[in-house]
DNA sequence: TGTACATCAGTGAACGCGCGTTCACTGATGTAC
DNA sequence: TGTACATCAGTGAACGCGCGTTCACTGATGTAC
């Protein structure tokens, strides 16, 4: 991978990587092919090259976000609280990825790649609620709660609604929230 | 207010309406001025005459949104279960005056007006949550995990996430979930 | 080991477009007398 | 009731800018023989 060759060696990956610096700087709508291009080094006209436009470009990015999302959840194991806490953990660490993910407008959603990858997510955290509660009945209704508690706390800490004065890490402040919600535990 | 007068009467108020449609259509980070004034029928240069820039209008919509979002949990009740509840109908009923108000690096978040709109919706929400729990030391958890399972509910709504064989409107999604937080109710 | 050729990654000039902002202006309104 | 004048809402032309997209190109690489 020489680095003053004409081929970049993998423009692909630095593409996506210039592009994930952009969305954490200015969100995942404000940003620009000719910015993403200036900060890997290359042509402006290099990224259409390899993703065709924004919509695909932002494909692949969710479609890896999904992946990593997917991973880091099954890494926490089966316990609720671990799997909770590890998505807040996930969405904060990957920002821009987990933006992205939950803004299907901006890519495209129906894509192949990115469809199984998401439903890998699902399932994963699914596969988590499931420890919630023994009434079978309350299955579904327990993991909307758990997901929406998880994701709200999420997001709520993204766009820094929450009190200043708030557990310093994700983590810290996941884990009481969630234990409230499975009083069992 | 003659129609067809030079002055408008109420531009303010027409460019609001119609940078809310336009929110609305596209999500709060991709509209322009010119657009706007194009929709309230008038010259491109109108806008920036009552807010200054975008940043400004948006500072408009968000001290609006927050006003209207404190009356809306108001109007609920005490009980947590209707205020949740309304949290989440207001989100989906007004779609842009939520996305902006939770999008300060839009606006101008230090604004006197919409920090008073927004603490005044905070102390609301927070007031409802106060029935979560009897335990003292457990309030500020409780009001926490209220506060991340409605917003969650709401922006995994929006955000088209949920499956689609989910209640067919907000209100009868949210009232399970929230008794499923309150198993005391 | 050498040559010819196909393939493809990346270039750079050119295009038309919509944007935000500026600014001298014009038209309507309200008020003083 | 009429006139003069200040105020301010809204106009429209002009500007420079960054953008996405197109396209003929060039340079590097891999493969066939």
């Amino acid at each position: 991978m020489n680095q003053r060759s004409y081929h970049h060696g993998d423009l692909r990956r630095a593409i996506v990587d210039a592009t994930v610096q952009a969305i954490t700087e200015s969100g995942p709508a404000d940003w620009s092919l000719r910015d993403v291009a200036r900060r890997a080094g290359v042509s402006h006209a290099a990224p259409a090259h390899h993703f065709g436009d924004k919509a695909g470009l932002l494909t692949a990015i969710a479609t890896e976000g999904f992946e990593l999302f997917a991973e880091a959840l099954t890494r926490a194991g089966a316990d609720f609280l671990e799997v909770g806490t590890a998505y807040v953990r996930f969405a904060v660490g990957h920002r821009a990825h987990f933006e992205v993910m939950f803004r299907p407008e901006l890519y495209h959603p129906d894509d192949p790649a990115v469809s199984a990858a998401r439903d890998r997510a699902r399932d994963v955290l699914a596969q988590g609620a499931r420890t919630l509660t023994t009434d079978k009945a309350q299955e579904r209704t327990a993991a909307l709660a758990a997901w929406s508690l998880v994701h709200g706390l999420s997001t709520l800490w993204l766009s820094g609604a929450l009190p200043d004065d708030l557990d310093s890490t994700p983590e810290s402040a996941a884990r009481p929230v969630l234990r409230f919600l499975l009083p069992g535990q």
